[in-house]
RNA sequence: GCGGAAAUAGCUCAGUCGGUAGAGCACGACCUUGCCAAGGUCGGGGUCGCGGGUUCGAGUCCCGUUUUCCGCUCCA
């Protein structure tokens, strides 16, 4: 097991021992690649939303935000494309291990078919010269006839088949006609599978009324949708941004690692609408823009690597992965993409209202074109969690863990320690932990050693310890304590509020500087 | 989906040749101590992932299955 893999089981078992993750439905043995959030994942997940949403929403006047349904018009699946590239029959090849479209395979077949069929008449064609009847030929010729009653046999069962999605019979049917890998040349192959990543459900509740909707598979199209109605009321100009976090669902045929990949999933999305043309240079400034929020949260740019796309997506003239070196490897955190006029043309079409701005600059009507940054909450989440995960030897030969987070992120802020439960100590903690628990998330505990204590808040990442002793009852001071240094210093009661808001806080483009806005002309 | 590994108390794990289930930590009560997880006494907690099979008898052997991790595969 290499070192990565061995962290990775250590962060996995750290999350359900203190109460960030926990497998779904875990008392009916878990449902495959889908989690819940216990007490302290909730607050450090809500603590990035918070941050994410402040930083894109709060801090440039020109994005606001949406919250658009998971449900949506199945017209909207088949504008951007889902419909059609999510529902294919697939099977797999056992010895070659390539994957095939079950239909393809079959169509190809059919077509081979028909070229010996093509090749026959054209021979014949050219002995007969202009007396050729070719409908006449088909009709009689018996080498053609055999190959057109194969066609037939195929067709009478491959059309209902693909009608019906009976899948035991396209496979049957690759079978029965001996279809082999193209690579491989076996027939050795899988069973035939529908790989519609959507998943479905019925709305209505009488079946003859009902229709199939789906849960989406991602947020944009919630805010594409929705351009004109935000642009309109809001009196948008050009460019502004249409920001929005929420749950998107994808049957994955295989979801793995952990919260990495997960059937059902959070994500944080923002389309930026702009004039055609200058697309090109606000997809650069959103992709520096990004690096710098994840920046700002202290992990160190090697953790961060950015791919650019060489195979582009249909919708897209530009994209980039901004990628995070998780335990299992660098893989994708976040996207940027610019997704052209695509799906704004698309939905015009499809639903027949124009989807169109005025640039009074210009004078011009147009589709704007969209730059889109769009990263995956819990993946967000758990790279910041592998990064925070710490085993420290202290000087003293014991060990701790420590969850170096960034003390915006932190599930709790602070935890009121009476430094024993008698003399009174427990009272006065109480009554400082009253004061405090409006404005901070704060934990009072007074069970157990000190020490112990302090450890159990190095786990969950609680940046300051705030402990009462004898002497806070004389002079009204406490300690406290910082959790990467265990330094302690005294402090009056009074100024806890003041000295922790100071030091847990993080604005992008107040506490870091953050680039220049280019022009939007 | 294919292949590999794993699953025993809340956690980490032991459990011999197939013979009625164990430890440490954690948890609860009481006592004690008091600035970095380590005191004492008593106590609660397990259908050994689930379902079959072999056997007089299965945590242990066999088959299936679920879940997790790893490799391949897949991935708007």
């Amino acid at each position: 097991m290499t070192k990565g893999e061995d962290n990775f089981k250590k962060i996995i078992a750290h999350c359900k021992e203190y109460g960030f993750i926990f497998q779904s439905s875990e008392i009916y043995d878990g449902l495959s690649a889908v989690y819940d959030y216990g007490q302290n994942g909730t607050e450090l997940k809500n603590n990035i939303k918070d941050y994410w949403w402040k930083s894109m929403v709060q801090y440039h006047e020109n994005i606001v935000g949406l919250d658009s349904a998971i449900f949506m018009h199945p017209t909207v699946w088949k504008a951007s494309g889902h419909l059609e590239a999510f529902n294919d029959p697939l099977i797999d090849n056992k010895d070659s291990q390539k994957r095939y479209r079950a239909d393809v395979l079959i169509e190809d077949h059919i077509e081979k078919l028909e070229e010996k069929i093509t090749k026959e008449i054209k021979k014949a064609a050219k002995r007969f010269g202009e007396n050729f009847d070719e409908k006449m030929f088909r009709e009689t010729n018996p080498r053609v006839q055999a190959n057109q009653q194969k066609i037939d046999d195929i067709n009478r069962r491959f059309k209902p088949a693909m009608e019906e999605g009976k899948l035991d019979e396209l496979k049957a049917l690759i079978e029965d006609l001996e279809i082999a890998c193209p690579v491989s040349g076996s027939r050795n192959w899988t069973d035939v599978r529908q790989f519609n990543l959507m998943f479905d459900t019925r709305m209505g509740s009488a079946s003859d009324v009902a229709s199939t909707i789906y849960l989406r598979p991602e947020t944009a199209q919630g805010i594409f949708v929705n351009y004109l109605n935000v642009q309109k009321t809001g009196r948008h100009k050009l460019p502004f941004g249409i920001a929005q976090i929420g749950k998107a669902f994808r049957n994955e045929i295989v979801a793995r690692q952990f919260i990495f990949r997960m059937r059902e999933f959070e994500q944080m999305e923002m389309q930026y609408f702009v004039r055609p043309g200058h697309e090109k240079e606000w997809f650069e400034y959103w992709k520096a823009e990004r690096m710098r929020w994840h920046l700002a949260l202290g992990i160190p740019d090697s953790f961060f690597r950015v791919h650019k796309h060489k195979k582009l997506a249909h919708y897209a003239n530009a994209a980039v992965d901004i990628e995070f070196a998780f335990p299992f490897g660098f893989k994708e955190l976040e996207g940027v993409h610019s997704r052209t006029d695509f799906d704004l043309s698309a939905h015009q079409k499809h639903s027949g209202k124009k989807l169109q701005y005025f640039d009074p600059e210009i004078n011009e009507s147009y589709v704007p074109y969209v730059v889109e940054t769009s990263i995956g909450l819990d993946r967000m989440f758990l790279a910041i969690l592998t990064h925070a995960y710490r085993e420290e030897k202290l000087e003293d030969g014991s060990e701790r863990v420590v969850l170096n987070l960034t003390p915006v992120l932190a599930p709790v802020k602070m935890a009121i320690l009476p430094l024993v439960k008698k003399d009174g100590l427990a009272e006065k903690g109480r009554e400082i932990f009253d004061h405090l628990k409006y404005d901070f998330q704060c934990h009072y505990e007074d069970k157990d050693a000190i020490g112990k204590r302090y450890r159990r808040h190095d786990a969950i990442g609680t940046p300051y310890c705030i402990t009462v002793d004898h002497q806070t009852l004389k002079d009204n001071t406490v300690t406290i304590r910082e959790r990467d240094t265990m330094k302690q210093e005294r402090i009056p009661v009074d100024n806890i509020a003041g000295v922790v808001s100071e030091r847990i806080n993080i604005r992008p483009g107040k506490d870091i500087q953050l680039p220049t806005m280019p022009s939007g002309d």
